[in-house]
DNA sequence: GTTAGTGCAAACCTTTTGCAGCTCT
DNA sequence: AGAGCTGCAAAAGGTTTGCACTAAC
């Protein structure tokens, strides 16, 4: 279950493979999800009481800096955390409802033809790209065009006491 | 000069519009450059010495939560601020140099098609999509491959003998 | 005149840094 | 054995909040 490519990547540059970065690795790579770095460090605590949240964020500079991981914001949906998850997979776009926060993930070849075109076109080397996509899950649309619906009732027939209120 | 589509936007949710954000909206759209908020906290003090630091970051809250600046972090470089930019330009892929920090923008193609694609295959309705791609523009190519020489260089032949075995 | 908005100070939260001691290779 | 890593404390940076005063509508 552990990363091996990770590993054997920081191996290769003299990295120590520690007790702490072996909790960690295994926490973003197997959590499946997309955890923050607060999130990290709580569950690395269950594993090593110890662990200390300064590791974590060492930790994952660590891992930025070699492109193991990649850094994401997931839409800033609830707050202005950063949310790792590992390099492994093919490059995709997340796909944020900004109502629920589910986090889909696509592949499409659309990700490819904007690095060729981006390549070509402005003759850049890239190094990583990221594609966040905000917006309503096909459940959630139907949710909140009902949170409209009450929300009109609402104002247009207002005065209606469901509490008591005294006044 | 001023982004009157945004002006209406606000004026017609009863947001006034005071002195201080008029200075803002107009450094944000007419700038022409991606300011963060300590930046846009600089200039607009140079219209107004009183304006406060905390006016921009409520004002910045306020127009990213109606919808009319974006938010980028152009791929972390120089730090964890936040950019921002009005939402007036058709949407686009911002292209950011990782070792001259130049920001170019990418107006292509698949960007639409991601949009169709992740709409019809996820059902999701799209409010937001943002692409950031860090990579080494053509300038800077060649830079860095003269950089890693000299670094090489520097290790193969220095005034001291090396310390790995002999090959 | 109301109510939203501003400035100021202070709090808050996430992330970084300095340093002494520990541990992986 | 020794460079690299961790934990702790404290600082740093960016952002938010409470409150009294001000100004837009």
């Amino acid at each position: 279950m552990e990363p091996a490519g990770i590993e054997d990547s920081l191996r290769r540059r003299g990295v120590r493979l520690t007790r702490q970065r072996q909790i960690l690795l295994d926490l973003i790579d197997g959590s499946g999800k997309h955890l923050d770095a607060e999130q990290l460090y709580q569950m690395a605590k269950e594993q090593d009481p110890k662990l200390n949240r300064v590791t974590v964020y060492r930790t994952l500079k660590l891992l930025k800096q070699g492109g193991l991981v990649d850094e994401l914001d997931l839409m800033h949906y609830g707050g202005d955390q950063h949310y790792y998850e590992t390099r492994l997979k093919q490059e995709h776009a997340h796909i944020i409802c900004l109502r629920c926060g589910k986090v889909e993930e696509f592949f499409g070849d659309p990700l490819q033809r904007l690095r060729k075109q981006v390549e070509a076109h402005l003759g850049f080397q890239i190094l990583i790209a990221r594609t966040e996509v905000g917006g309503y899950c096909s459940h959630c649309q139907a949710l909140r065009a009902r949170e409209i619906e009450q929300a009109r009732e609402a104002e247009a027939a207002p005065a209606r006491p469901r509490k008591r209120k005294p006044g």
